[in-house]
RNA sequence: GCGCCCAUAGCUCAGAUGGAUAGAGCGUUGCCCUGCGGAGGCAGAGGUCGCAGGUUCGAAUCCUGCUGGGCGCACCA
């Protein structure tokens, strides 16, 4: 609907330049929009307002210049007015609001979907925990983000590969083994010496329970590294079980330790030294930090001879970039803000390319109960993972809230609002909505009222309350708004978008009677409130979130 | 000290590349079911958009400075 308005109005553009009242250059980057209030119209444009200077008029008077040289297009406007400073204002006609409900019926679920990514690669990188403990609340969020990002491409028509990249290996890991030995041999009450800088979460104590259940004391001249197998891959397996709870699944677990086997770790230290972007000092080498916009210069091999984590990461990223994809996506936490400028200063060290990649930073989370902050970290007894959360709230709120945020603000999460089950929560808010119509739709069938299932069987003529035309309006901004949140990477538009719908339809159902005492009416109404329930279910998937039948 | 992010109603937050009278939810006050699910709806009160300048026809939005908060600034990842 949109783009043929806008055409239509840039006809007055082409009218005036024809007779010589404009220059003909390149159009300023004009907007036809919703107002913000329907009385100003189904759509209003700035458009004489940024042509004013060159027709040499107010703008006012510009508008009216323009509007004087559109040719009448009944089918499409019913009426036009200049309003405000010299805002344009279009009234759409019932037959292009009529066409619109028909595309709508028409591609059902796939109405805001587009080809708009033309098939481009995406690799949307996230999570990337190392399997040293269970994901936390700030992982969550992370991984309700990545997901929900990698659905809004793939529903702008780009091909998406979730990645996860983890390193199982290095200090991180012998502590675990060291926690995890010190554990088993507790259990054994035999002496132990747990590692000073050890992880003291609980589910360490139950790694080491199964291992007693299992090997008995048979392990208790093992070396660490026994451990270390057996711990990961329980960690590991907790970790997939609880993106598999969340629907989240990764094509692709990328693991740091074969940057080393395969070379390309050695490749950055020797392509950095030829470019003359490293010194030593201290017996360690490090690389010209401050030539690239860093504040400072960074050690990238240890005077161990051991290389920091910068240096995988920049051979990861030089991985990502040869594959081939035309964006890659990295999300991280607030933490890793000055790991990322790191790797990109590397990366153009390198000479490579990194507009194609893209940094979602995202703040922390707040969990609140009863109003409270809890204490969340990894040392303190009440440490909630991620985990409980989802026995506490369940999938649903898990995912609609951590969407409910812009990722560049912190979030607070409220334990109990996502636990009721009532109009204050909004997940259910928007999930009743669609439930409501699934109920309006059984009821229609069982009392033998025909649900249309096309334009033509619709009679959407008889659609004339202003609550029904708003409502078509609405859902016609849908595709728009689709494409825009993908493009700026920002899945919480999808979420305001779908309460705002919600709104509209309760409203809505409670002013008009759905299944009214005329054949004609009732069929209309069943194909608009259809079409409400095909966006509400699009947008929920986006979002990764279900779209109940019944509640 | 330096860098990044945030600051909008009592609380939690939207506000599309600058646009008309700044919007929701919660809370609060008062109302609405003869029939499709009240897990709903309607109405009211509530604002110096952190502060001070600047840019222009026009600023919550852009620029500069300040204030307050979060997160970073390792030869940990």
């Amino acid at each position: 609907m949109r783009p043929k308005l806008k055409e239509f109005l840039a006809e007055a553009v082409h009218g005036c330049v024809r007779k010589g009242l404009l220059p003909e250059e390149e159009l300023p980057d004009w907007q036809l929009e919703p107002p913000k209030t329907r009385e100003h119209g189904d759509y209003a444009s700035n458009l004489a307002l940024l042509l004013a200077p060159r027709l040499k008029k107010n703008p006012r008077e510009a508008a009216q210049l323009l509007l004087s040289n559109l040719p009448p297009r009944p089918d499409l406007v019913d009426r036009m007015e200049i309003a405000g400073p010299g805002f344009i204002n279009l009234f759409v006609s019932d037959a292009l609001r009529r066409e619109a409900l028909g595309e709508m019926l028409e591609r059902r679920a796939s109405f805001g979907c587009s080809a708009r990514g033309e098939g481009r690669q995406v690799e949307v990188e996230f999570v990337s925990a190392n399997p040293t403990g269970p994901l936390t609340i700030g992982h969550g969020r992370q991984a309700v983000l990545g997901d929900a990002i990698a659905r809004l491409l793939e529903a702008t028509g780009h091909k998406v590969t979730r990645e996860y990249y983890y390193n199982d290996a290095g200090r991180q890991m012998k502590l675990l083994a060291a926690s995890t030995r010190a554990r088993y041999l507790e259990a054994l009450g035999k002496p132990s010496e747990f590692p000073e800088e050890g992880y003291q979460g609980e589910y360490i104590a139950e790694i080491a329970n199964r291992i007693v259940e299992q090997q008995g004391d048979a392990w208790a001249g093992e070396d660490p590294e026994r451990f270390k197998v057996f711990a990961e891959e329980a960690i590991f397996a907790g970790i997939r079980e609880t993106l598999d709870r969340l629907g989240i699944i990764f094509d692709v677990y990328f693991n740091e330790t074969s940057l080393y086997e395969d070379g390309s770790v050695q490749t950055i230290i020797d392509t950095l030294r030829s470019k003359g972007c490293t010194y030593e000092k201290d017996g360690a080498l490090w690389f010209r930090g401050t030539d690239f916009d860093l504040d400072k210069d960074r050690v990238i091999v240890k005077s161990t001879g051991e290389p920091t984590y910068r240096l995988p990461d920049m051979a990861y990223h030089v991985n990502k970039l040869r594959r081939g994809f035309d964006m890659v996506v990295d999300i991280f936490g607030a933490d890793h803000e000055s790991t990322y400028r790191d790797v990109l200063a590397g990366l153009r060290a390198l000479g490579e390319d990194t507009s194609r990649i893209r940094v979602l930073i995202h703040q922390f989370v707040t969990l609140l109960k009863d109003g409270q902050p809890v204490r969340m970290g990894k040392r303190t007894a009440n440490f909630v993972t991620l985990d409980e959360l989802i026995e506490e709230v369940g999938v649903d709120a898990v995912r609609f809230f951590f969407l409910q945020r812009r990722h560049d603000a912190h979030l607070d999460f409220d334990l109990d609002l996502a636990k009721k089950e009532s109009d204050e929560n909004p997940v259910y808010y928007v999930q009743y909505a669609y439930a409501r119509i699934a109920s309006v739709l059984r009821e229609a069938e069982a009392g033998g009222v025909a649900v249309p299932s096309s334009l033509d069987e619709c009679h959407a003529e008889r659609l004339v309350e202003e609550d029904e035309k708003a409502l078509i309006h609405l859902l016609v901004e849908y595709p728009e708004l689709v494409d825009r949140a993908a493009t700026a990477i920002e899945p919480h538009r999808v979420v305001f978008y779908l309460l705002d719908v919600a709104r509209s339809f309760h409203g809505y159902y409670n002013r008009c009677r759905i299944l009214s005492d005329d054949a004609e009416t009732t069929a209309a109404r069943l194909g608009l409130v259809q079409a409400v329930q095909s966006v509400i279910a699009s947008g929920l998937s986006m979002l990764g979130v279900r779209a109940p039948e019944r509640m």
